[in-house]
This record gives C-alpha cells, sequence and structure tokens, in this order.
DNA sequence: CTTAACTGCAACAACCGTGACGCAGTTAAT
DNA sequence: ATTAACTGCGTCACGGTTGTTGCAGTTAAG
C-alpha cells in the first residue's frame, strides 16, 4: 500500500528520498520544465542519486503524485467526513486541504494517470467530497435541487482560486480563507436576508 | 495597436502567421514543452518559417499571448460592461468569454510578463469587470459588504472549471453554462427562499 | 567491528531541440 | 510581366538533458 517499499531502506537513504521528493516539487511547481540537475541541487543531492531511486524522470514524477495524493487524503480523513457535522467537516477539511495543497500545488496539479495509485485516492477523495455535501443537504445546508457534481467542481474551483494567493491574502491565516470559500460556496454573492 | 505591424505582411505570409498562432495553441495546450517542429508540422508549414517570423520560442510565445488577449478583450466589450444592464452584461460577458477561453486556453492561462500588451489588456479587462460588479451591487444584485476582488477570483474560477468541462456537460451550449456560473456567483448553493 | 548499503564524482554516449544558413522554386503585388 | 516577397528543403553547429557505469569514500546496521 505504501509509497513502493520493495524493501525497507536505510536510514539515509529514506532521508534522500524524501529531500528528492520535497525538492521536486518546489523546484517543478516554480518551472515543470526544470532538469533533473536543478532538482538535485536542490535537494543538496547529486544528480545520479535521482536516478538510483528513480529510474526515469516519470518514474519520480508518479512517486511525487503518489506520495502528495496521500498526504490530501490524510488531510480529508482528518475532517471527519463521514461523522463530524456537515459544516464542521466542511471548514476543517477546507482548511486541511488549503495546507496540503499550498504545499504540494505541483504534484496535485498533475494530470492522473488512468492505472496510478494517485488516480485511485483522488477517485475516493470525490467520494468522500460528495458524501460531505450530501449530509449537508441533509442538514439543509444546501439546496435541494442542487447538482452537487456541478457544486463539487465549484468548491475545487474555490480552493484553487484561494492557493494562488492574491496580495490581498497574504499572511491571511487558514482558517479564515477556509471560512471565506465555504460562505460563499452556501451562499454566493446575493444580499443576505 | 495590432499585433506587430512592422510592415504589411503579403497576404500569404499573413495566412501562414494565423495558421501558425493557431496551431501553436492546439499543440502547446496538449503539451505545454512541445517542440517548434510540432507546431509546425501541426499549421502545415517548415519549421525554418516560424523561426522566421519569430525569432526565438518565446517571441512566439508573446505573440500568441498577445493574440487572444486581444480577442479576450472584444469579447468582454462585446457585452457592453458599462452600458448594458448588469444583469445582462455578465451574462453576455460570460457566454462569449466561455467562447475565446475555450478556444484559446494555453494563449490565455500564460503568466503575464510584466511590461507586455498581454499584461496591458488583462489589466484593463480586470478594471472591467470590477466595473460590471460594482453596477449589479448598484442594483442589490450583490450584497453591499461583498468584497469585489474576492468575488472577481471567484468568478475567474468558476469560468476556469466550466472550461474544464466534465463528461457530464459535453455538448452543452455555453448560454447554459453561462447561465449556471452567474447564478452560483450569485446565489450559491444556499437554499432558495 | 565488519559488512553491506549508500553516496559523490567523473566521464561516457546518445539524443533532441534550437537557431542560422543558402539556394531554388513558388506566389502575390504593381 | 517583372519584381520582390515568401516558402520548403537540406544542412550546419551548438548546447543541454538523459541515463549509465565504475570507483573510491562514507555511513548506517547487525
Amino acid at each position: 500500500m505504501s509509497g513502493s517499499a520493495g524493501r525497507p531502506l536505510r536510514a539515509d537513504a529514506e532521508r534522500s528520498v524524501r529531500a528528492i521528493l520535497e525538492a521536486a516539487e518546489r523546484v517543478l511547481s516554480a518551472d515543470p520544465g526544470a532538469s533533473m540537475e536543478q532538482i538535485a541541487t536542490a535537494a543538496g543531492v547529486a544528480r545520479t542519486t535521482i536516478h538510483r531511486r528513480f529510474a526515469h524522470r516519470q518514474a519520480l514524477i508518479e512517486a511525487l503524485a503518489s506520495s502528495a495524493a496521500r498526504r490530501l487524503a490524510e488531510a480529508v480523513e482528518d475532517g471527519r467526513p463521514d461523522t463530524a457535522p456537515p459544516l464542521v467537516a466542511l471548514h476543517r477539511i477546507t482548511a486541511n486541504v488549503l495546507e496540503v495543497k499550498g504545499a504540494w500545488a505541483f504534484a496535485l496539479g498533475l494530470p492522473a494517470e488512468p492505472g496510478s495509485e494517485a488516480a485511485a485516492v483522488h477517485e475516493d477523495m470525490g467520494r468522500r467530497c460528495i458524501t460531505v455535501l450530501e449530509r449537508a443537504r441533509a442538514d439543509r445546508l444546501i439546496d435541494e435541487a442542487a447538482d452537487l457534481h456541478w457544486l463539487r467542481r465549484v468548491y475545487y474551483a474555490l480552493l484553487g482560486e484561494s492557493l494562488d494567493g492574491s496580495p490581498d491574502d497574504a499572511g491571511v491565516d487558514t482558517d479564515t480563507l477556509a471560512a471565506r470559500i465555504v460562505d460563499t460556496l452556501l451562499h454566493g454573492a446575493g444580499p443576505r436576508t
């Protein structure tokens, strides 16, 4: 289930892998076409070391995608989507996801390869998302006639937009951003009664 | 004002430039790292011909961005953002922009170079967008306390999301999509009174 | 402590993309 | 019809990236 645990890596090797994945995220989010050399330098590692763990460039990318997907799944799970009150779950999940997605923007923006682990994880998260929305609808937070699939897409879009971070919300804490997202999702811009 | 009209091009040359720009959009939207060769082939043109009009690869990219920005500006202008009733303008602009942004997704997604023509056009459009929202607020369509800059970002995000096109809305006409966007923007998902 | 894993370094071959030529042939403009 | 613009083709040099290998030195694990 985990990464690709062919065999337990030695402690230092595992540290290297982590450093490489983190550096890859950092460098590739700035320039998707960056070279292995650049990633290696950013990781404080020789280029050949990367090739030792990840045969092809694409192998690194896929590992990156899987790693990030797993973290995102944790973030959602932590919000107790099935048990917490819908509004609470929605807020908590939103705040958590903002954190993770901010740190792993490139990896999570990658097109999901059909058979990959990342794809499976994302699918599962899509289902959980719908579940939360259904529970919210049952609580009359959402109109009965609303299209939940469209709503989920809107939710994703709001998350993405919040992450771009206009100059205005530099240094604004995650909970505030999450509150704005949830509020916008549920009420839109119309006048409050 | 137009392109980079150093001198009037011959008729056939102008056709070539068009074909190149259109092919570049098509190819690069599928793979941002595609080679000049691929673009040339898609345009039905020799690679050297591209280099004749656009010295560097980046020059092509910038021309592409400018071209698309101009088209987008036309789309907004056509919606009469300053004179038409806000709701009408909003709908019309949305529908128009959906068309243009669908056809020039790559070029419009490009990071705006600080001094470029595209950047100036986009800035101007941002202002016009705020104007429409202000007019809508004056008409009580939008809550008085609403943050119009956040709202504009939400609007952009909804446009972007609609363009990804889930399998559900394949073949749905632009006006329907626009209606959904405007409705979501103004009312969100909450229960209708 | 001893072994096996891990790493950096240097060097290698192979490939691909870029940009620039000149030349010969075609096409629009006057 | 004449001219000037335009294009395709072949070819060139150049630089950068990739992936591999061997070796020597370092480091974790038993």
